[in-house]
RNA sequence: GGGCGGUUAGUUCAGAGGUAGAACGCUUCGUUGACACCGAAGAGGUCAGUGGUUCGAUUCCACUAUCGCCCA
């Protein structure tokens, strides 16, 4: 068997997951007696393509699902797609159009049959290329929210909610999207600072030629206004409570109320109120039993109004009323002025707040149900700097409207009698009212908002309402991970349905990673043109490396993650390295067998106990960061220590006894090399699933593939202090020796003798058994302790001990000296500090034992080296 | 206005109450029997500023500056 000098990530990929699939490795069945690991995952939209959030979302959780899987547990990971309400309808919408098909010609029916054809046709894209990225959920339970099962399950809670008193329909100030037609929750409305301008009216007091001015932003509501508001406790306005106005341009006659809710530093201290589209004066309206008046309609045009200004859109509006008011001597002056503008979340068209009809959920209780979960530990949110975000949130929530004006989504399960005005709510069709008997019965035309189903996610994919033997063992699910951004539209949702509907949280801890962005930090826009398609990232980089270079971006505070190339190259390089790594161990397994080996009683040398012990700390680091869901730290410190410490020094002394003679000595290292090859790979694979199963492949004498193997037990006896220590010193001579020969500008692989002295007898010892090694990886001829300085070598000094090297040719000494200085500078200044620490008796008495002795012996390696430094530089002064 | 996060090597970013790290880039050397998607050796840092807590702060706290995000 060969394997190829570059790892070929085409070559492998679709190969390796075809064979994950075939073997049914991603499935998960009930097992009750076995421990479980459950995640449902985000369901992405199923107008999605797959974006680079999507890879790091299903990265972070793959990478998690293959841990637990290989821990021995039952795991399950539940994927799923949304109908996403608004985007899909809009697709299709567009899609139709460009045929010339309006979708209100179509009808409801017809346009549904079109965008279900959509779906079959479209709607599992991103399914397809969540695959490439290696993602091994349980297909075979795929969940559609528009499933039969899951559309049961969201008028179950429709009913259920609205039984209990907790949905309620009524006529309220909801934000209007007028291009989407529909109306929206408050988080659906996104703020941005624009500029614009604040108008000063007069409008003059009724029977006098007083007047009062009102500042608003918005002038052409001032058709709608029913009354003019000011502060109580404004002095400037005291008088002028309960009289009336005479409003301009319309002649209504409308009072001046007081209210605390006017700002008196706004303006002139003094608003317009127009209840119907303004949520504050829809409030104040409510306070004071003002007059509603809708001026403008769901297509954002004037209606109600005078005939000038009837059927005007609210912009042209805007600029015949101040034409107007400014003819007729009511505009007092216009400032420039920076307010925020609501924009709708799908399409950025300005959000229009409106009076009107729609389904509302009560929040208050199951508010206080979402807060309980998380105040209790039921729910734990990581990191935790979003608890009390999401405590702020709930605290301040107002009632959802639920409600949207759409035709592809759950239908509200409501029945209205033309007769009686009897509302029936029901899941099944109602025919006839139960009140008056009366057969004229209409359904509610609107659809439920999109997370209103999706809420529903932990426990309608596993059959709710029905007692289902997978709600049973499933439920409540382990870990949640999605991005921070959807922490209030669908985490927060999901914990108050959980726990209002299933008495239970819905998973133990939700983890709440960053959001990807350019090399700049920039969001990733269209207008940007910023936009990493993770498809050709795969392409080009491998999908083990994009998954790489996610996860060790991640940070345990979930910090924003800035994509670059050069990052994604690394990670690229980081899998070849490997990939050259086992190649290297797999061409020198020939003629090994692990069952002529006693595992008990190895005959190991230095280097083999100090890997062992280095692999079996990392892996029990490598556990300690997965419990603190730490995958960032944990894939760093897998890249440096699998290329650092595996690739840089055991391998390369490894050879020492591969190329060499002894048959025995030759076994136990390729024992070492197989052993600790399978477990790199094993650590290594959540994080590059289809090189190392590639790679595991062809390991010789293991069963089964990566996937399913069992993850290696940490072995405590192995891992050693002193072992570290040592190989530290010896590594060092090995170095040392390798810049002597970079000083003198000589390529590393220059035969040369070399001799050392010591004052430290452990030293001397560790330079006598491991000079073998030494030779080898320094490319030195000979390593000789003697006495005295030799004549013609340059030094260098690790700890206490000098090593000679002999001089080929004439060299200025100067140098030599001069890094002996710089290195008893560096010392000295150490030095300085610690003893001033180890004098002081402040220090003495606080500090522990263990840092006051961590410093002693510092103290005596920087002394000893010091010494032997000195003693050189005198040496060199003659 | 309220809240949160960032400010560390030329660049992008980790990190931790007790010797400041990585990647990329840069300099020098190198194709030695895994790998040039590589190896070896190096240069490069007042850890934004000011106070405080502490035996000890780049790390914890407060404030300031600055950039960014969320909420109103």
């Amino acid at each position: 068997m060969e394997l190829a000098k570059e790892y070929n990530h085409k070559d492998v990929e679709d190969k390796i997951y075809k064979m994950w699939e075939e073997g049914h490795y991603f499935d998960s069945e009930i097992s009750p007696k076995k421990e479980n690991f459950v995640i449902v995952m985000p369901p992405p939209n199923v107008t999605g393509k797959l974006h680079i959030g999507h890879a790091l979302n299903f990265t972070l959780q793959d990478i998690f699902i293959r841990f637990n899987r290989m821990f021995g547990k039952e795991t399950l990971w539940l994927p799923g797609i949304d109908h996403a309400g608004i985007a899909t309808q809009s697709v299709v919408e567009r899609e139709l159009l460009s045929k010339g098909i309006k979708k209100d010609d179509l009808g409801r029916e017809k346009f549904l049959e079109e965008v279900w054809k959509w779906k079959e046709k479209y709607g599992n894209t991103i399914i397809e290329q969540s695959k490439k990225l290696g993602v091994s959920a349980d297909w075979r339970r795929l969940r559609f929210t528009l499933d039969e099962k899951y559309a049961n399950a969201v008028l179950e809670a429709f009913i259920r909610y609205y039984n209990e008193g907790l949905l309620y329909r009524g006529e309220r100030i909801i934000n209007w999207c007028p291009r989407c037609h529909t109306a929206l929750s408050d988080i659906e409305v996104e703020y941005e600072e624009e500029k614009g301008k604040l108008y000063y009216i007069k409008y003059p007091l009724e029977e006098s030629d007083d007047y009062i001015v009102v500042a608003t932003t918005r002038p052409e509501t001032m058709l709608g206004d029913t009354a003019v508001a000011v502060h109580p406790n404004d002095e400037r306005y005291k008088n002028l409570i309960g009289k009336y106005v005479i409003l301009p341009l319309v002649g209504r006659r409308i009072p001046i109320v007081a209210d605390e809710a006017v700002d008196p530093q706004f303006g002139t201290g003094a608003v317009k109120v127009t209840p119907s589209h303004s949520p504050e004066d829809f409030e104040i309206a409510k306070r004071h039993n003002l007059g509603f008046l809708d001026v403008i309609n769901d297509v954002a045009r004037m209606i109600n109004v005078p005939e000038p200004y009837l059927g005007l859109t609210t912009t042209e509006a805007r600029e015949r009323v101040v034409e107007d008011l400014k003819n007729q001597g009511y505009l007092v002056k216009v400032e420039d002025y920076v307010h925020s503008v609501g924009h709708c979340q799908r399409c950025h068209t300005v959000v229009e707040p409106l009076v009107s009809k729609q389904w509302f959920l009560s929040m208050k209780s199951l508010a206080e149900e979402a807060k309980e979960a998380v105040e209790s530990q039921k729910v734990k949110i990581t990191p935790e700097k979003w608890v009390k975000v999401y405590y702020d949130w709930l605290n301040n929530i107002r009632d959802w409207c639920v409600s949207r004006q759409l035709w592809w989504g759950h239908r509200i399960p409501a029945y209205y009698c033309e007769d009686c005005g009897e509302v029936i709510v029901s899941k099944e069709p109602v025919m006839k009212c139960p009140k008056c008997g009366s057969t004229r019965i209409k359904q509610d035309e609107d659809v439920l908002d999109t997370w209103f189903s999706s809420a529903l996610w932990p426990f309608a994919t596993l059959g709710w309402p029905e007692n289902t033997p997978e709600l049973n063992y499933y439920y409540p699910t382990t870990l949640l991970i999605t991005g921070y951004d959807i922490l209030f539209f669908w985490v927060a949702r999901m914990i108050w349905s959980g726990m209002h509907f299933m008495k239970k949280e819905p998973f133990y801890t939700v983890m709440l990673h960053g959001l990807v962005r350019d090399e700049k930090g920039r969001k990733m826009s269209k207008s940007l043109k910023n936009i990493v398609d993770p498809l050709d990232l795969i392409e080009e980089y491998g999908a083990d490396a994009l998954r790489f270079t996610l996860a060790s971006l991640t940070t345990v505070g979930g910090q924003d993650i800035n994509l670059s190339k050069e990052k994604l190259k690394a990670s690229r390089n980081f899998v070849n390295k490997i990939w050259n790594a086992s190649r290297f161990v797999l061409m020198n397994l020939e003629g090994f067998n692990p069952n002529e080996i006693d595992e008990e009683n190895l005959d190991l040398e230095f280097e083999d106990k100090w890997f062992l012990s280095r692999l079996n700390r990392h892996l029990k680091m490598e556990i300690e960061y997965l419990g603190n869901y730490d995958l960032g730290e944990a894939a760093r410190k897998l890249y440096e220590f699998v290329w650092g410490e595996f690739c840089d020094w055991y391998i390369e002394l490894s050879k020492v006894r591969l190329y060499g003679d002894d048959e025995k000595k030759k076994k136990t290292v390729q024992y070492i090399l197989w052993k600790s090859l399978s477990t790199i790979l094993k650590m290594l694979h959540p994080y590059m699933p289809f090189a190392t199963e590639e790679i595991y492949s062809y390991v010789p004498f293991v069963d089964k593939p990566l996937i399913k193997s069992e993850f290696p037990k940490v072995n405590e006896a192995f891992i050693d202090d002193k072992i570290e220590k040592d190989a530290d010193f010896v590594f060092g001579i090995i170095r040392g020796l390798r810049s002597l020969k970079a000083e003198l500008g000589l390529p590393v692989a220059t035969p040369l003798n070399a001799y050392f002295n010591s004052i430290d007898e452990n030293e001397i010892k560790l330079i006598k058994e491991e000079n073998e090694k030494i030779l080898k990886l320094a490319h030195i001829t000979s390593l000789k302790y003697v006495q005295k300085k030799p004549e013609r070598v340059l030094k260098t000094v690790v700890q206490g001990t000098t090593v000679y090297m002999e001089l080929p040719f004439d060299f200025d000494l100067q140098k030599e000296k001069d890094r002996f200085i710089k290195k008893l500078q560096e010392i000295d200044a150490e030095l300085k500090s610690i003893n001033s620490r180890l004098m002081n008796p402040v220090f003495l008495e606080k500090a522990t034992p263990e840092v006051i002795n961590k410093d002693k012996e510092r103290q005596k390696e920087l002394e000893k080296t010091k010494a032997v430094l000195l003693s050189h530089i005198e040496d060199l002064e003659v």
